[in-house]
RNA sequence: GCGCUUGUAGCUCAGCUGGAUAGAGCAGUGGACUUCGAAUCCAAAGGUCGCAGGUUCGAAUCCUGCCAGGCGCACCA
């Protein structure tokens, strides 16, 4: 599938307006002169050529140029219908043309796949958590963000690197290392019932909560760190162990929200790394050396002012180690057409300066660097604080979302007959239809606010909503005779052609571009817009009329579209990470 | 103070590379289950698109200023 029919279609029309307007103005116009467009509502059309870049070029009125243009154009193989509205001429689809385009495709796996980044190999860096403590609702959104980024990249054809870079090491992780040690009487998450990563948590909290009454832990920690520092076998005997944990505790996280990664990078093997790059820089004269040693650079040209790279006493900061991880990201996997760093945008300043920092270096590839920078969680009393205890922890929310699932199904009791496991997993499936959906729907830029009350609901704007839609349709299927079912698998006719059927059409029509421009714009919620679309037009579809019960032949085009609606509907889920449901 | 970013219906959000009457969901109101799954559908209601200028035939969309929220502005990460 190289072109969607969509784009086939605009260029046709293209062509023949060219055609056209050299017939009706003796003017050759270039496919720049006008732009073709998808008019607010497809009661008006369902694509739409506006006249006012022509009216200056042929010195007449918009609504002039339609008219005349309107009356030149007839029907052909692809439009049944044209017709000048104000300044616009606006296309009918043929709906025969529609279906059979779309209702054989629309079934195959690889609908709305491109080959646009055939060849080409993106590295996407996500998550990149602490490990000093368990993920949270924050860590849920660049989760997710990444992995569906990914998932969208794969399907424009790129070869895709999932990265997550640990910061395993640091103050924080000795904060918790030494309340561990000082309380923990070698408890380990086994005896303690719970998580690696949640114990851990919990000497973090602790290491807070002692320090005020106790400040002189700050000084202890800050000689843990130097002590794991310089190599003590002890600390790294402890530190190991720790972490061991933590990552336990994220890998069964991770699992559960169905996120992954190709290759790990950890802090305490590249923290190193960047002085040396640093180093050469300063040589060929494109850092400074301060007074007290350490090395700068001047960014002042570039309106970031000046940044110190390496510190007086020669040891790293969060930037030499960055600057490193990049370059080994370049040197693992080049060639590399971009390198994507899903980050908070707390630090937006930060790659602005690290991009610069890299230009500045002479790296042919910073101009492929990109920072997918997102919003903070924020709940309705403000910003989530770990120390507070007002942090929304992703494991419980996790199952907190399964149980309001489980009581939802056994309301309606679809699963009183059935093994508990299956009615489990698909509660599971519904509350993490209702995390994934609620955080990919906005935009990345946005902050969201998070009401536990409100947020999660099952119905409306909602992940179960798209899942009950599947279920549906999939249940109506399953109704459906054999022997229709399988006849209506290549059955491309437009039998019926009801406004609702033609605007499901055109939604599938869209699906290729919407893809891409999700992909385009680094923005699942492209998606999440469109697939709700989808699942609207077709719920209204099946109340507006009988499929099953319909006439032989449109009952045949019916249930191929819904079969259609189906396959690609499942997909898209699949591209959020959503599961499609059979029965719920 | 400087930089980035957000401000659209009571609430949560689409629309923002300028175009046809600004769209959804939730909440609230009124309807639709003897009919293919009511986690659904339909209807009415709800808006000075933060404010003020400007560019344009045309601005929620672009520019400027102001107001409000968020995030940065470390030899922290």
């Amino acid at each position: 599938m190289n072109k969607s029919l969509m784009r086939l279609a605009k260029e046709a029309l293209s062509q023949k307006m060219l055609e056209v307007i050299a017939q009706e103005f003796a003017f050759s116009a270039q496919a720049s002169n006008f732009k073709i467009e998808f008019p607010p509502d497809p009661t008006m059309g369902h694509l739409a050529f506006a006249c006012f870049p022509l009216a200056r070029n042929l010195r007449k009125a918009p609504p002039q140029i339609a008219k005349q243009l309107a009356s030149r154009l007839l029907p052909d193989a692809i439009f049944a219908r044209i017709e000048a509205v104000g300044p616009y001429v606006n296309f009918f689809f043929r709906p025969d043309w529609l279906a059979k385009g779309l209702l054989e495709a629309a079934k195959q796996d690889s609908f709305g796949a491109s080959e646009e980044g055939k060849g080409k190999r993106i590295l996407l860096e996500y998550s990149s958590p602490n490990t000093n403590k368990p993920l949270h609702l924050g860590h849920g959104r660049n989760n997710l963000l990444g992995i569906t980024l990914a998932r969208l990249f794969v399907e424009q054809g790129y070869e895709v690197i999932k990265a997550n870079l640990i910061n395993d090491r640091g103050i924080h992780i000795c904060k918790s290392m030494l309340a561990y040690q000082k309380w923990g009487q070698e408890q380990t998450p086994e005896q303690a019932g719970k998580k690696g990563d949640q114990l851990v948590g919990d000497y973090y909290v602790l290491y807070d909560k002692k320090l005020k009454a106790d400040p002189s832990l700050e000084e202890e920690a800050r000689k843990l760190l130097q002590a794991w520092e310089e190599g003590n076998p002890q600390t790294l005997a402890l530190w190991k162990k720790l972490n061991q944990w933590v990552y336990e505790g994220f890998r069964s996280t991770y699992q559960r929200m169905g996120v992954e990664f190709d290759r790990y990078y950890y802090e305490s093997e590249t923290y190193q790394g960047g002085r040396k790059l640093i180093l050469e820089a300063l040589e060929k004269g494109i850092c400074q050396r301060e007074d007290n040693g350490a090395v700068s650079i001047d960014l002042e040209t570039d309106h970031l002012g000046k940044k110190i790279l390496l510190r007086g006493d020669g040891t790293s900061m969060y930037i030499t180690q960055d600057i490193n991880t990049t370059y080994l990201k370049f040197k693992d996997y080049s060639p590399l057409d971009a390198c994507l760093f899903v980050v908070g945008n707390e630090q937006d300043n930060h790659f602005k300066v690290l991009f610069k920092v890299l230009e500045h270096f002479g790296f042919a590839w910073a101009n492929r660097l990109e920072h997918i920078s997102y919003g903070m969680i924020t709940l309705p009393e403000g910003k989530m604080k770990s120390r507070e205890g007002t942090v929304v922890d992703l494991d419980d929310l996790m199952e907190e979302m399964k149980n309001l699932a489980l009581l939802e199904i056994d309301k309606r009791g679809n699963f009183n007959q059935a093994p508990t496991e299956i009615k489990e997993a698909t509660a599971e499936a519904i509350g993490q239809g209702a995390i994934k959906f609620f955080i990919l729907r906005s935009g990345a830029a946005k902050e969201i606010q998070f009401n536990p009350k409100e947020s999660l609901s099952f119905e409306g704007q909602t992940g179960p909503y798209l899942q009950y839609t599947h279920a549906r349709l999939s249940s109506l299927l399953t109704k459906a005779e054999a022997k229709d079912r399988q006849r209506a698998q290549s059955f491309t006719q437009a039998t019926s052609k009801e406004r609702i059927e033609v605007q499901l059409l055109l939604q599938l029509a869209h699906y290729a571009d919407i893809l891409q421009l999700a992909a385009k714009e680094r923005n699942p919620a492209v998606l999440t817009g469109w697939t709700y679309e989808l699942c609207k037009l077709y719920n209204k579809f099946y109340y507006d009329l009988p499929i099953l019960k319909a006439e032989q032949e449109v009952k045949l085009f019916r249930l191929s579209l819904t079969l259609a609606v189906r396959s690609v509907l499942a997909k898209s889920l699949r591209i959020l990470g959503i599961q499609p449901l059979e029965k719920m």
